[in-house]
DNA sequence: CCGGGATATGCTCAAAATGAGCATTTACCC
DNA sequence: GGGTAAATGCTCATTTTGAGCATATCCCGG
């Protein structure tokens, strides 16, 4: 496990995972503790170079989440490579290129191991939670926005923020569209907003170390797609569950309330679960059926999701 | 634009573009000539090495792809990084990791330039295009697949071949699914029925170099996906256009027809197009009016695409 | 033992979206 | 002037959504 010299221009590939849990009907994201970069360390995803060892880059992500983490991984998916912006310590030109592949993880159980902890997402996208309702933070960070926008070098250029404002974070309360959490990011990050632009205060959100923050956007927009056109979200549930942890579980990944009943009869006639013989206690309420996911509408026709119906309340 | 010295373990990274159009109702592909690797020559896709003096991946991309086809790029996207497999010509361990970050593209104007050519894609996979109904070369295929199924080891893994078989190739006629284009190249590819691992004759298509075959069937995957919930088809438009080219197009990238006034009534209702003054001549038939792409949409809420009605034809 | 609170489940209904056709218009060609 | 080829306009039966109302069952406190 020797570093080679590292030479000029020889790109430096790195490997990075956003691996994600629901516990508990809260979100969460696996994060490590990250060494010194200005004041004390930070936190930020299993991550490490990809090594000549490594058989592929999947099983190189793997092997540097197990090492970093002890946990291992079911569901896997290439995310994105990053290297297009800062990423580049050394200026303009010259120095090396920095690439990062980046990977999404979904798993089951949520056990901390080493230094690593599970954090609800929503610690580092606070404004991305509505379930309990339009988040108070979004006042104030759409009034700073605002300002950003006022403060452009020309008119036209303000009113192409204003566009963009409108776009990602839905004009005059209606039009939240839960997949854009990417370009609400990037758009925080260049109006300043974001810690790691040098916003004063977490109003947007806890930093994370390097541009990891942004990988986390990607894979949460990503997932939040996704649970749209395929069956994704067991890859997060214990193998029996009642509908009403599937709905919470869902409810938290998008970040939005749904309407119970559809919300019952959408999986029911997709097919995406059976029941079983039993039932829980739960907390107060009428006992729950237990179902259990039917792996045979992989092998079926278009293998669907759960679409997210728009409904606020249940 | 000297190549520094490799080293032994440092990765090498490539970059490559998956370029397309539409013209004359047939997709295209642009492809450069690959020198040697056998007999010959063969086509691949634009494609070079990651330079110290690209400032970003994908001004990287643009430039190599601007040098060797003159092509400048208006859409691009990211598309996959491969490295995974069949990328470690040096044994399974030891040796240089050889990464491509594969781009997507799309392109208006389809002028030839320098030795590159546009390509039906069709000629890659023709087993893809099903607007003249289902494509005869298929009956083989299935055939060569089933012998494929039943040489397995054990008839377990017999059983999950022919499942396989009938996810991604549609089982007993009945649901062809026009986006799983990598499935089946990859299940085609293990199948050994593709010229790149072994297949005596082109049943299966036309063999690119490298693992350019895979880039681009990633790419008509994605490509068919995304014109059903953005509305990039009109990156393949030219700036006028009657409804019937548009479909026409469509119906050429997704490789199914579409039934005409469904088409028209959902173009129209997602507000997608606005009329403009001219009409065409066009062939025979009455003057069709030309329409313009309302780039209004892509500030409006959800910014829909064109959903893919299951109608056969028109 | 009874009523209230909290869910889980069953069903209904109107509105919107889909899938398939029928019928008309308006060119060009012979 | 009739025939052919699209482009357009409309209709209609089904499905799919979005929203509620009503019941069924548990636990708990009194």
């Amino acid at each position: 496990m020797t570093e080679p010299e590292p030479i000029a221009s020889a790109p430096m590939v790195g490997l990075a995972a956003v691996i994600l849990a629901a516990t508990l009907d809260e979100p969460r994201v696996l994060t490590v503790p990250v060494a010194g970069q200005g004041a004390g360390r930070a936190e930020g995803l299993p991550a490490g170079p990809l090594e000549p060892a490594h058989p592929t880059l999947e099983r190189g992500l793997r092997a540097w989440v197990e090492r970093q983490t002890g946990q291992s991984l079911g569901y896997v998916e290439q995310l994105y490579t990053f290297g297009d912006r800062n990423r580049r310590p050394g200026g303009e030109d010259g120095g090396r290129h920095a690439l990062s592949v980046a990977y999404l993880a979904l798993v089951r159980e949520a056990r901390p191991a080493a230094d690593s902890a599970w954090q609800s997402w929503y610690r580092y996208f606070p404004y991305e939670d509505w379930r309990a309702g339009r988040p108070p933070s979004l006042d104030a960070l759409a009034a700073r926005l605002e300002a950003w926008a006022a403060a452009a070098a020309s008119p036209e250029e303000g009113r192409r923020r204003l566009d963009r404002i409108g776009l990602t974070f839905g004009a005059a309360g209606s039009g939240w569209n839960e997949e854009r959490v990417l370009e609400r990011y990037e758009l925080l990050f260049e109006a300043g907003l974001v810690p790691e632009a040098g916003a004063p205060d977490a109003l947007a959100g806890q930093a994370m170390a390097f541009d990891h923050r942004r990988m986390l956007a990607t894979a949460l927009g990503r997932l939040r797609g996704k649970i749209k056109y395929r069956p994704v979200v067991f890859e997060l549930m214990p193998p029996a569950f009642t509908l009403g942890q599937l709905q919470r579980v869902v409810e938290a990944l998008s970040g939005v309330l749904l309407h119970k009943q559809n919300f019952r009869r959408l999986v029911a006639q997709q097919g995406l679960v059976e029941e079983t013989e039993a039932v829980t206690a739960e907390t107060g309420g009428r006992p729950a059926r237990l179902m259990r996911f039917r792996r045979e509408v992989l092998l079926e026709r278009p293998a669907p999701g759960l679409r997210l119906p728009s409904g606020r309340a249940g």
